[in-house]
DNA sequence: TTGTATGCGTTATCAC
DNA sequence: GTGATAACGCATACAA
């Protein structure tokens, strides 16, 4: 632990503000103020010697003094789950994208998929005098925060939840895409599946995708997708991932929810001694880049949760200038082919008898705690 | 496209002040402060008075008018070059954690990998009058913007740069464990190495990762490893990057300076005809999460980003109260073997004289545009 | 214990 | 053309 030598630096001056422009430049304040913002008359002689001024003394404005006298703060206030999630990650650098050229800053909040702190992170947004809100959250509308931000009149634009509360939402179609994945699984004889799903209570993304997943298979007098919900630990340790699959043996296609979840998935398989997408079809969700490169390269839904970033950006950005709430089509998705997908085993497509699978790999090793 | 019906929101009052709150419970605005403050003396009477107007009125503060009294904005500026990039998500989601429970909010930018966008970013920040800065940019010892930040006597902590002209930066050490991997390569028999690559103009880190990694070659009497550069393009079409790696049939290890660049080198090998590790081993960098859930699992260096955004958060926090500058030591890396690495083919050991590689797939299409 | 007045950095209004 | 001055929302020194 290393301290560094202590050296002051030479603060030329902590802040320097119109008013010391002024002084030096031999002027009042306002025609100071209208030279640096061309916003007034100001003969070429004063001028000069303002912007002379303001260069010699290192000059900025404070965007705090702006925000506070004109009530426009320039901020948009974000709230995603967690950045460690690259979709939201993704859909965050969407926005700044758009944003950047806008004179916009993103004040960003997460709420690790926490419904109470994400109220609590809205607050603190609106006390922050966001000019307008950008929001990924547990349940939006039943949120007192959001009602809150209404109340204040702070343009509100939702992400990746379908539209609510007449707010304006950058989605993509969940259900509709998990009901393209049933068909999918049906069209190839699937008959027993599986949707996988991490914080279920706290998504409605999760949701509506296994409500879509569930109607479709009805529809085609499927039975009912087992729903699998999973902890946190089972997600990221195969061999408890594997566990869980073991106790289904009969399953013959796995939805998951997202592609991190998907490739977990195919991991647990080859634990077991089961081979994707011979004993098991496997489709996820997002379309994660680098499902393309897998030995297996993984089937899924393909979204762009970049572009989700930029359309919510563009509508607030509307909402902001006074346009009215809009809500724009859903984004589109694609289903990606991919090697984890394929008819399942003869043997084991008949209806309600299914065989049996060879005993699994697992369940002969003892090491692994039972939970 | 469909509109919402237009209903006007009742908007209690845009905005509810101290004054509002004083007003109401007839009393000083000075009253109201020091009861909502908790900061001076009250009676019992006049205390219940105001909290019951503030909770009427919904009153909140204003962070803005706060910030502009005390000079604190409570702000914390944050600068990456992506968020697309999950490396540095997860270590903004680091810097939250931390953060969130402070009381300061994080005010996000990033720069696209540009030298100029991130100068004129830091700008920005400093404008909205952030309290500390914690950055990660393309040349923080050239920085204009962070030579201004230093001059206002705004802390800053950097993340991933080595530390850099006094400024503690929360990082690993990029060389040590790039010699890491040559010792490794060079323990199993590789001599024909490369080190591969992006951005490696606007990367610092992925510089020294190079120079440790020659560094350790030459300390070994190994031939200098190739560098190769890649575009952005050539990353992101494995047919490219297949294309590049069959311009260098005598590699037999590669060292990627990200475990994406390994994924994809993986993925060219394989459009080549070429077993990984038995044809070319290959070690990435960063030790994302997936890289253990792969058919192969990636060998790689292993680093927590996410350590590192709360290293750079604790760090800028002591600065924040005063504290000296202080540089930690580097967060610790791991080397995280992997199937992706083993010797050389013993026909392609030998010293200077390598067997050739069978002719590749690739060079067999014709379709592939040269480029 | 309480309230008035001042200033934080800006911009806008209004006299000059 | 120019320059005081009054907000903006808040905290605080100071007077009462």
């Amino acid at each position: 632990m290393e301290t560094f030598p202590y050296r002051r630096v030479e603060q030329v001056k902590a802040k320097v503000t119109i008013k010391d422009v002024a002084r030096r430049a031999g002027c009042g304040i306002a025609t100071a103020s209208r030279v640096l913002n061309n916003s007034g008359p100001a003969s070429a002689d004063v001028r000069s010697r303002v912007q002379k001024a303001a260069q010699d003394l290192g000059f900025s404005f404070s965007a705090l003094g702006r925000a506070l006298q004109s009530s426009r703060s320039m901020t948009v206030g974000c709230l995603v789950p967690s950045l460690a999630n690259p979709v939201f990650a993704e859909a965050v650098q969407g926005l700044q994208t758009v944003l950047a050229g806008t004179g916009y800053q993103l004040l960003i909040a997460s709420s690790n998929y926490d419904g109470a702190a994400d109220n609590d992170a809205i607050a603190t947004l609106i006390a922050k005098e966001v000019d307008g809100l950008i929001v990924t959250m547990v349940a939006p509308e039943h949120s007192a925060a959001l009602a809150l931000a209404r109340t204040r009149g702070i343009p509100v634009a939702l992400m990746f939840h379908d539209p609510v509360a007449g707010l304006p939402s950058a989605h993509v179609d969940n259900g509709a895409a998990a009901r393209e994945v049933a068909r999918r699984f049906g069209d190839l004889g699937h008959r027993r599946t599986a949707f996988l799903a991490l914080r279920f209570a706290s998504s409605d993304r999760s949701r509506n995708r296994y409500a879509g997943f569930l109607a479709e298979c009805r529809l085609r007098g499927l039975p009912d997708p087992v729903l699998i919900e999973l902890t946190e630990t089972e997600a990221n340790t195969p061999e408890r991932l594997a566990q869980t699959l073991a106790a289904l043996p009969d399953l013959t296609a796995i939805f998951a929810s997202n592609d991190f979840l998907a490739i977990a998935v195919q991991k647990a398989a080859r634990l077991l001694g089961w081979r994707v997408p011979r004993d098991l079809s496997v489709v996820g969700f997002d379309g994660i880049e680098i499902g393309r490169l897998l030995d297996v390269p993984l089937a899924t839904i393909e979204t762009e949760p970049a572009a989700m970033g930029r359309q919510a950006a563009l509508t607030l950005l509307d909402l902001l200038q006074g346009g009215a709430p809009v809500q724009l089509p859903p984004l589109p998705f694609t289903f990606r082919a991919g090697a984890t997908l394929a008819p399942p085993r003869a043997d084991r497509r008949d209806d309600d008898r299914v065989a049996p699978r060879p005993p699994s790999v697992l369940s002969l090793k003892t090491d692994l705690k039972q939970g």
